[in-house]
DNA sequence: AGCTCCAGCCATACGCTGTATGGATACGCT
DNA sequence: AGCGTATCCATACAGCGTATGGCTGGAGCT
């Protein structure tokens, strides 16, 4: 089953996927090639192959790696303003963890299932903040753009120039009072019953 | 100085634009290339380099061309939702004429100039809103990561299925109020004098 | 008229990409 | 002993962006 190989030991799925993270992070998505991935393995190109069905599964499993770190906030007692907090922080910190996996994820939303954790957890937080049942589906997808925009934009700035980050703290504060505040209104809701 | 041409007339910059921008909105900035454009135009690829310095000119070309479309709304004595409203549906326009290349726009932030136009419009807005001045610039790169992210969540699903356009309007207008209650309740921006 | 200049166009080539195809190797199992 | 199979590798193909350099033929000047 094992085969004498250029390097001691053979290749694992997991292997793969922690040193293309690793590139993805150095260089970004875009400089992820096949062969560089299979130099830094010291392996032939075509080894990749046996464990990987392409490249864009290759890159769907290395954002799911990531993605699978995200701990959302459980549903204890508190009000519904720090809960969605929680989890808009939640989601921030997993982006900044690795800025360039993750603007290859802004660009590529089908690698996360949003109909699966992250998005029940957005429901049932709109729910307990008093949005009518039949606008909590889109208002789920308006806030999870509103937060991706935000994020795609703050960690795309922050790969460029670092511009103190007191400044970005601050930006965030205010994103996230601005859509608390839309949404204890209530007057986003209102059209017909 | 005219060069006998294997077509009739020899090329210009604005049939090279033209031309690349019908293949984007068919099949994607990623089914650009210049040889494919090049056969499009009945010329050899290596012509195209005597009008355009590279590919990603060329595409900032072809985005400044649809970006110069955008009709900002004007400074008129109306109250400044309305005036945010206008300018949101001017860019969202802006990206359902042409979704596939405004999803290479939101990907490249770099060829659109938010000091420019747009951004000015928008501080003016926000100004009469009544932000505090020092949190005019952040609350405005906020809103823009907002509608970007939203418009370009939209256009991409609208590219893959057609969920009905009224749901799509009705969560457009959620969304813009949603934005419009969190800025006139103030409360983002209270943390210090 | 003859000259140069050069804008526009094209042919060739290089290094890169992802991956289809098929052959080599060496172990576990019967 | 021999087979199946998992793993790895060599070669090759089509496509990409573009560097380099050569051709052509009108414009402008002497």
């Amino acid at each position: 089953m094992a085969v004498r190989t250029r390097r001691g030991e053979p290749l694992s799925l997991d292997e793969i996927h922690a040193t293309a993270l690793r590139l993805i992070d150095a260089g970004g998505a875009e400089a992820l090639s096949m062969r560089k991935l299979a130099a830094e393995l010291d392996v032939n190109p075509m080894s990749l192959y046996h464990h990987v069905e392409n490249k864009t599964a290759l890159l769907a499993g290395v954002c799911g790696l990531a993605i699978s770190q995200l701990r959302l906030p459980p549903d204890d007692g508190r009000p519904w303003q720090e809960q969605l907090r929680a989890l808009a922080h939640a989601y921030r910190s997993l982006a900044q963890a690795h800025p360039r996996l993750w603007a290859y994820v802004h660009e590529h939303p089908e690698v996360v299932d949003r109909k699966e954790g992250m998005g029940a957890v957005l429901r049932r937080i709109l729910h307990a903040a008093g949005v009518p049942e039949r606008d909590v589906e889109a208002t789920s997808e308006i806030l999870y753009a509103f937060v991706t925009g935000f994020v795609y934009a703050e960690t795309r700035d922050h790969l460029g120039e670092h511009p103190g980050a007191e400044d970005v703290d601050r930006s965030y504060e205010i994103a996230i009072r601005l859509i608390l505040a839309g949404l204890a209104s209530g007057e986003a809701f209102d059209t017909q019953p």
